[in-house]
Order: C-alpha cells, then sequence, then structure tokens
DNA sequence: AATGAATGAGAATTCATTCAT
DNA sequence: TATGAATGAATTCTCATTCAT
C-alpha cells in the first residue's frame, strides 16, 4: 500500500469510527460512511471486503492503539501502586474520551466470528499485562485478579458514558478509589 | 388480562427469550419468535407494539427476577460476608445459566431509549441493594464499592460465558475469590 | 392455494412473460414485473422465491401448454401425414403467436441448473411425443428422425422472428413444405 | 494496427471465448477477461468500447472462421452428396469442440443491436453457400432446402453440448443420417 | 500505449408491520 | 381475539467504465 492508500484506509476508519461509534453497527449505512470519508462508496470495497470487515478492521486499530498506550505509559512507572494507577488512568480515560461513542460497547456484529476473535484476543492481552505486572510484585492467582482490576475499572465506564454531569476531574477521584480498594484486596493474596 | 392473556404473553416472552438469546435481536425474525411461540405474526402486535418493545419487555421480566431472586436470597443470610457470597453466587449463576444465551448481553437494539431506561434502572437498582447492605455495615462511598464488587463479578462473567472449559464448580470458586478480594480491600474503606 | 391464490399466480406469471419475452431475463426488474401484475414487489416473493424460479416457472407452464394442446390436436388426426401436418402447424403457429417475445428465445438465466433441467425434459417429452408416432407407423431410428423434424421446423423460427414481412399465410406454406420434406426423406427409412 | 497491436487484439478475443463460453455473457466479468488477457483492465478499452463489444467482436471472429473453413472444406468435394456431408460434418465437428463453451450458444447480450445484426447476417451467409449449391444442382427452393438442412443440424447440437456419452464416432453416425435424410427427402423436390 | 484506483448507478431481497377477514 | 397475505421501505455490494498518471 502506498502512502495515499495508507491515508485513505486511515480516514475510512476515522469515518467509520464516528459513525459505528455515534449510531452503532446495525444504524451505520457503509453510503454514509463513505461520504463522511469523502470517497466513493465502491472505493470502501476496495479497502474492505464487507461491512462487517470494515468494523473488525476499526475495532482492531482502537484496540491496538490502547494497548499500545497503555504499555508506553507503564514504562515510566516503577512501584505497583503507581502501576496500577497508570492503567486506571488509561483505562477510565479512554471512555471519557470516548463518551460520545457509547455505541462502539454497546452495539457489535452479531455473528462475525472474526469480530469475536478480536474482542477475545484483546482482553486476553490486557489481562496478560496486568497479570504479568501483579506476577512480577509476587501475587498468587494474578490472572484472577487482573480480570477484577479491570472488571472494577469496567463498571465505572458506565458512570462516564451515561451519567452527564460526570466530569473530568471526577475521572481521577476514580482512580484513587479503585486502586486503593484493590491494593488493598490484594494484600491479603500474597 | 385474563389467565390465558397472561399465559400466552409468557410464552411470548419464553420464545422470544430463546431466541434473541441464541441470535441476537437483528438476526432474529418476528416471525421465528411467532412460529416458536405457536401463534400467529400478527397476534404478537395485540401484545407488544414492536420488536423493540418486545425485546425490552422481556429484558425486563428477566431484570425483575434476577432482583427478586437475590433480595429472596439476602433474607436468609446475616453477616456481610455471607450477604456478599450470595450476590456472588447469584451473580454468577445467573451467567452460567445463561451461557447458551450469550447474544443477550452484547446484542441489543441500539437506537431504542425505553431500553436504555431499562438497563439503568436495572444497574441503580442493583447498585442500591448493595449500597444499602454496606452503608448498614458502616462502609463510606458505599455506592463506589457497590460498583467495584458488581464490576469484579461481571468480568468473570466473560470467562463463564466465552471459556468452554469452565465447569460449574468453578463459580463457586470464584465466588470465594471475588468475596475475599473485595472484604479484604474494604476494610481499610470504613 | 386458494382460487385467489391461484389467480395471483397466474397474473404473475402473465405479467412476467410479457416482460421477460420483450427485455429478456436481464434486462426486466422485479419490481416491473410487480408493477404490471399490479402487486407490491414484496407479494412476488411470497409466490416464488427468487427472479430465476419465477422465469423456470413461467417457462414450465409454457411448456406445458405447447404439449398439452399438441396432444390435444394430434388426438383429432389418423394418418402420419395428418399428424406431421398438425406438429409443424402447432410449432410455427407457437412462434408466430408468439413473435413479440423474441428475447424469450434467446435469453435465459445462466448458471440456474433448475431451467437447464427444464428445457431438457420438455425436449426430451417433445421428442418422445413425435417418436412414438414415428415408431407406430413402423420407422426405424423414429427418435433421430423426431429431432430432424422439430429441429426443420424449429430453424424457420428464425424468419417468423425476425423477418418482419413474415405472413400468417407463410406459416401454412412452411407447414407444407416441411411436412412434405420430411415425409420424402422418411419413406427410404422404413 | 502493428503486429503487437493484432497479436494482443486476438489475446483478447482469446481470453473472451472461453470465459463468455464456459460462463455466459452477464456471469463474466471484464476484469476476468483482463487478466486472463495478462493485461490491465483499461487496456481492454482500447481496443473495444464497451462489453457488448467485445463479445460482437468475438462472436465475428468465431462466425467468419466457421464460414472460411465451410468454403476451404466445400472446394475439395464435387458431388452434391459429399458437399452435403462436409457441411454436416463442419456444423457437428464445430459443436463437438466446442461442447465445453455451451453458454456461448445460449446466453448472449440481449439488447445489442449490433450482436443481434451479426448474428442474421451469418446465418443469411450461410444458408446462402447451402442454397447457392443447391440451385447448382438444379433444387427448387433451395434456401428453404438449405435452411431445413441447418436445421436438422442444429437440433443435434443438443446431444452433442448436452449428452455427457456423445463420443466423438457419434458425429459420423449423425453426419451420414442427416445427410441421407435430406438427400432423400430433396429427391422429390427438383 | 498501458495502467488500475476510483467511481456510482443499479437491483434483488428481506422483514417489520398492517388490516381485511 | 386471531390470522396471515400483502406491503414497500430500505441497504449492501457489484462491476462496467473512466481518467490521471
Amino acid at each position: 500500500m502506498s502512502q495515499v492508500q495508507v491515508d485513505k484506509w486511515n480516514m475510512i476508519l476515522d469515518a467509520a469510527y464516528e459513525l459505528f461509534g455515534a449510531n452503532g453497527f446495525y444504524e451505520t449505512k457503509m453510503s454514509d460512511i463513505a461520504e463522511r470519508a469523502g470517497i466513493a462508496k465502491g472505493t470502501l470495497y476496495l479497502y474492505f471486503s464487507s461491512k462487517e470487515q470494515l468494523f473488525t478492521a476499526m475495532t482492531k486499530r482502537d484496540f491496538e492503539q490502547f494497548l499500545e498506550r497503555l504499555t508506553d505509559g507503564l514504562q515510566q512507572s516503577e512501584s505497583l501502586k503507581d502501576r496500577l494507577s497508570v492503567v486506571a488512568s488509561h483505562h477510565l480515560g479512554y471512555f471519557y474520551e470516548r463518551r460520545d461513542y457509547t455505541k462502539l460497547f454497546f452495539m457489535m456484529p452479531n455473528n462475525d466470528p472474526e469480530m469475536l476473535q478480536e474482542i477475545q484476543s484483546f482482553i486476553m492481552q490486557y489481562i496478560r499485562i496486568l497479570a504479568t505486572m501483579l506476577e512480577g510484585d509476587g501475587f498468587r492467582e494474578a490472572k484472577l485478579l487482573a480480570k477484577s482490576f479491570v472488571g472494577i475499572l469496567d463498571m465505572m465506564k458506565m458512570d462516564i458514558l451515561f451519567d452527564p454531569s460526570f466530569q473530568e476531574e471526577d475521572v481521577s477521584q476514580r482512580v484513587v478509589f479503585a486502586t486503593d480498594l484493590f491494593m488493598n484486596g490484594c494484600m491479603h493474596q500474597k
């Protein structure tokens, strides 16, 4: 792919992100995406073979970015507590930034095995990063602990996405809360 | 509604539950539901005004049952730990029983405000029950704690729904794990 | 099927006949057929599962009528020559009546096995009727003779369909010509 | 056109022949033809202005070859019977060689006047060759006789194309059969 | 002359919903 | 109250053709 093509590829994914995110998979038309990306309908199909595949590609790009940034963020912190804060901050920040794209997290194409595969792979990688971190600090049942922490964070997305009075500063409070709760809970797990 | 009508109403909801659960909202046809319920397509519309409304009604019935049983279960236990175990057991058991209806938890109609309203209302009630419980035991930030506990439990549904090797006895282990982790974490919150 | 439904079924086939006949399979839209039949597009699909199936059904009805009328016509004649005249007359008359539906005989859906099956079955039946007739009169190689006669007649359809100056009285001349030629040719085949 | 261009022109026609023949006009894509011919899609349009025109050109080349070879074959034979055998042999041999390209004879673009014109012109020339031959031998109604002979032969293509058990030696039998039948039939026409 | 990326018109089919019986 | 035949809006994807390079 030439640079021009890579750019176009990304423009399509950007357009798809906004429309799928705002309206959901089934409520978004391919023609809308094409229009928003500034290209013809047919061109979409030069880059993605179907609507499902476009959605999956879009999600994959987002997942990869999420994990990349997480890994970057973790490099700068040393203590477990700091690292957990980074994770929490990154997780909640992610949803805060995307609070206008709620549909992304509740609607996805139904029977697409590639999409399911992508989601499962993402969760596995995410959990593995955390679990490795916890194991390094001597915790038993690191994987279950990792899932629990992610669970705590993920439940908080509900407020972020649906509570209109939720402010940016509330994010930091939640970060502290989740990290403390989890750290305390963990201590007995060693 | 006469008893006959109530029965028919429930039969439709049963049929809808199985089909929506197995195939998702968009992949389920009203005609399939009618057939499974043993009635004519048109009759569906005597009981529910639209596909969305049928889905919402079905979900609502399920939510209500969930909360009802939870409340019943909590009546028999005294200590906080016992009660948390009941909650965890109920939450994870619910998903274990429904592990063949995965689509229910990932596919729902997109732009239906009544459905969103129903979900939010359910979560609120669920959280309130837990929060009240925790407040009664003297915890600060009871609502956030409640959400965290639910978050931990809800993340575990991923394994239950998607890990084919997940057994019934694994459920109890998770119950213990989640309760312990949370209890320990909470202790410092008083 | 109720009488109303049978009538509607036939009306659709009539509409399909005219449009497919005038414009060909690929150039005819389902919506046009629906409009001509005075029903909604969706209704078409209550009677026929696809465009191909509609075309095949239409052809089948026509084939059956062709053979039925042929059999009827043959009942009234005794001598071989009379019978051959009836066949020729029926064959050429058929095309003369349909000279505005040329597309029917040159365009058909491509890869539809059911359609091919239908055509082959029709030819086989047509040939068998003639062959049986010839065998009854003591001819050897009756099947090949039958095919030859049909071949002679069928080549004449070209003039009927494409020569604008072809008149109804020309049909009778051709009938006489084809029958004589064939009879004379046959005589040595006994 | 330079020699290189003529070669390319023929290569395109070869590719078109195989694909149209195997799959039919509507089921063959221009891009497939380009790929098979080893050139780019756009290049096709430097040689042929449209898909229809490409099909027509391909058919025309085939028709011309057919008539050329027929004329060549007729030069070597003297008696009427020999000549008719040559015609029959050529006609049936043509279809036998092309028995894998059935679609060519049943699928063609529908509404292209140039194509229709080409077919009619071919038939006219074919018939004229035969008719001239028959007139030279003193037959009346030579044109109708010619058409009849072609009709007999053309009906036999059905078996050649669709009967999988049809062998090369069956071709010769048919040649003899058709020629005899026709000769006998003709005798009374003088 | 050759390329192939881009275009966009075009049509079959599905299915929620209605309403006459 | 129950039926199911009829409706028609709505959308994906294909592919012949163009044109900037």
